[in-house]
DNA sequence: CGGCATCCCGCCGGATACTG
DNA sequence: CAGTATCCGGCGGGATGCCG
């Protein structure tokens, strides 16, 4: 039994699913693993995503030490999002998580499709 | 975008959050990593699990094709679970989720704790 | 531009009781 | 032994509107 941050777990594998579980947690991660993004441009990229659920996804990343906010106190307000250290150590990983997905839905090629873009 | 069960993902990584997402799931795969399990054994297991929790997380990695489901027909009854094919190739990704969760915890040594068992 | 406040709803999971 | 059935509360997430 592990306790961390007032919960308890049973493994810490549990810990890394509720750092990455979110509706727009990976999303977010595999763009800043290209680089900082701006608020703005996180927007344009996940037009389906509402201000309010991009900006809860965004702290949490944020309070859980995974990505970094940076306010340039300019005018107009600039925000820069990218990933701290930790963040970076996420992406073998998330590849991986990746990587099974793909063996995994091969594995039921009748109930898969794809999209190229979806505006909807 | 792909379509996978009539829902809609950016990346095959979030579908495997699907997967293993559960508030037993973790657990009951880390158990029948080890092999074949009875119902009655996860409870002893997993003593704070309710048997409908247990069941329907059974259920749900059943009908996701991780795990088997083999009933023995005989009084009292018996019913065994063991991994797939497909739930031994998630083994080395829950390790390397176990991991960076141990890493991940260890950067912030004041805010965890250890417990050898709780039966609570 | 990059938020926060408010209201609302569906679904995951808890508690308890019953059964082949 | 290995489950269903029913009821119910909490929280993740959606829609909309306001602000420095």
């Amino acid at each position: 039994m592990i306790h961390f941050r007032d919960k308890s777990y049973r493994c810490t594998s549990e810990i890394v699913l509720g750092l990455v579980s979110g509706k727009w947690k990976i999303s977010i991660l595999n763009y800043l693993a290209k680089g900082p993004v701006r608020f703005n441009e996180l927007q344009r990229l996940l037009p389906e995503a509402t201000q309010r659920m991009l900006t809860m996804q965004l702290r949490m990343l944020e309070s859980d030490g995974l990505i970094i906010r940076k306010v340039y106190p300019v005018s107009p307000p600039k925000v820069e999002y990218s990933l701290s250290e930790l963040g970076e150590q996420l992406t073998p990983m998330l590849l991986m998580l990746c990587e099974f997905g793909t063996t995994y839905i091969e594995s039921f090629p009748d109930e898969v499709a794809y999209t190229s873009h979806k505006h909807a």
